[in-house]
DNA sequence: CCAATCCATCAAGATTTTCTGATTCAAGGA
DNA sequence: TCCTTGAATCAGAAAATCTTGATGGATTGG
């Protein structure tokens, strides 16, 4: 078994912060901060066209980041705070794992030298 | 002044969640988590040419999530968990702002009507 | 029914990312 | 000095992403 991780532990953190590395995509969510809005309302407070808008909120939709709601003819989109909660857990993951190897890390100081040679070479 | 925030007020977010959101990098984060490494045990352990390896690291070390050492012939990278933290602060900045709408959110039962006609239209 | 509005989706093009295979440089070891 | 090794960087190709404008479905009001 190799010692990196299956792909597939990794895809969903993968596709989550993909989804947040747009600042439209952003942009959107700090708008849905407040509550709901409507796909018309988005585009005039974000000033962008409408298939633009809708690709993004798709995106974020597809990583479970936002809900919608259709209301004849308007969709109401929301922010789904356990999506966020869940990449809050993601990032938690990528902490060094011991509080030695976190010190390690973060000291301005050098650390103090391992054997010279590598493990791998 | 629109109500859309700034563009500067979303680039570092999306610069850092950018650079979480490729598997390669999350499994080098993942390695990382137990130490730093030098770039010739991470293409062993996860079986990747040098230069896509040398690649990557770049974004995460341009993102700031981990930091470079030389020794001798070989360069050691290691997490920077005030990265990490910096990433979750900023997540956290994503949730909704009033309980009252984090709780229409969450709820699987529909949210109250509002009034028909959105703002905008 | 007809026209207008909201929205998703599509196609095409532009832009950005990512990968691969050199190339180059620096540091040691013989 | 010569050779080997670890690693960054470059160029080009491939892949993914984003934007724009057009189209069409669904809903509503007249």
């Amino acid at each position: 078994m190799p010692a990196a991780l299956a792909p597939a532990t990794l895809a969903r953190p993968a596709a989550l912060f993909h989804a947040l590395s747009d600042e439209t995509r952003l942009a959107i969510l700090d708008l849905l901060r407040d509550g709901e809005r409507c796909v018309c309302e988005l585009t005039a407070d974000l000033d962008a066209a409408q298939s633009r808008l809708s690709f993004h909120l798709k995106v974020l939709k597809d990583a479970g980041l936002v809900n919608d709601r259709r209301e004849g003819r308007w969709a109401y989109y929301r922010i789904v705070p356990r999506a966020i909660d869940e990449a809050h857990d993601l990032l938690i993951a990528r902490l060094p794992r011991s509080t030695a190897a976190r010190e390690r890390s973060l000291g301005g100081v050098e650390a103090p030298p391992r054997d010279f040679r590598p493990r791998c070479c």
